[in-house]
DNA sequence: GATAATGTTGATCTAGTTAGTCGGGAATAT
DNA sequence: ATATTCCCGACTAACTAGATCAACATTATC
């Protein structure tokens, strides 16, 4: 699972429409750009994807930038990734469930189908609007409660159990 | 989360061997690229990092081939995974807990781990062993039950409520 | 000990993706 | 008008994925 720059961007960015959006306001490229530390232009590419997705609405001109089209408890974060980066997840360019391996193999297809639920379960709960707000729901802050998710697992070599 | 080919085909491989393991069956390259229709050449590059991990272990001439380096059921997915496509989960270049995102988007990185944590819990309770015999662990099974976890989920605007 | 089957290594190649820049154009409030 | 802002397409440089190849090392069998 790796996240790419844009969509953390484009994440960070609705975050900060999520938090002006209360009061209705219209937020400048610029200022979430340097709010955010996001090259100005390319984040530029990204608000016009998600302008295009109709996640949000942009006005130009004096008055102009970008807010929220939906409530932003109504946005989710893989609404933003479908958005920014495709499906959710895909094995190696077709979708888990049109994935066929062969023989004794078949059941990775099951694996990845997993692998998908797991992913919406966290990104399909989480909107813009309970980041904004800085409190995850319960369900998904859950999983923050082992404090070994705070930690980096090495591979399986480096740890392990003394030998 | 995209499942490279690399990482399908090493799984696959490596699902072939758990299944000949109980026998301590040694499984040549070419048998396993054609069980699994892997280009031959590519899988031979994949089978020599799990080798160079301590995953497999090999050997040439006639009776060469390769077997599993620790029985099928100490192996996960995640193992391979972290062989193969390094880190489980990366935050555009740098691993969940040491991202630090500016101001009112601080609460992504919470996020992250939590997507993190939910990849783990599946990937790290998923051994080849479970995927030879073809019947996943309970936990990741009972994500299956869920028939919408089989579907695949368009973008918001698509398949939405009837308005 | 020759031989043939197999794994090992490293180089190379192509095509696509990612991350980012740039210039010019179009809308809009003052 | 004009300053401000978004809009769009082209462009580039670096990297990664996927795959192939040639040459070499090891080993069981004849």
């Amino acid at each position: 699972m790796r996240v790419s720059a844009s969509l953390d961007y484009a994440l960070r960015a609705m975050v900060e429409l999520a938090a002006a959006s209360p009061d209705g306001q219209h937020v400048k490229a610029d200022q979430i750009a340097a709010r955010q530390a996001i090259p100005t232009r390319f984040l530029a590419q990204l608000l016009a994807e998600l302008r295009r997705a109709d996640l949000v609405c942009s006005g130009r001109g004096y008055a102009g930038g970008y807010w929220l089209a939906v409530p932003a408890t109504d946005i989710t974060v893989a609404d933003i990734a479908r958005v920014i980066d495709g499906p959710l997840a895909d094995v190696h360019g077709t979708s888990p469930e049109l994935f066929g391996p062969p023989g004794v193999a078949a059941p990775t297809r099951e694996l990845w189908i997993a692998v998908r639920a797991a992913l919406r379960s966290v990104m399909e709960q989480v909107t813009i609007a309970d980041l904004a707000a800085g409190s995850l729901p319960p369900a998904v802050a859950a999983l923050l409660d082992d404090p070994d998710a705070w930690t980096r697992r090495g591979s399986r070599s480096e740890g392990g159990g003394a030998h």
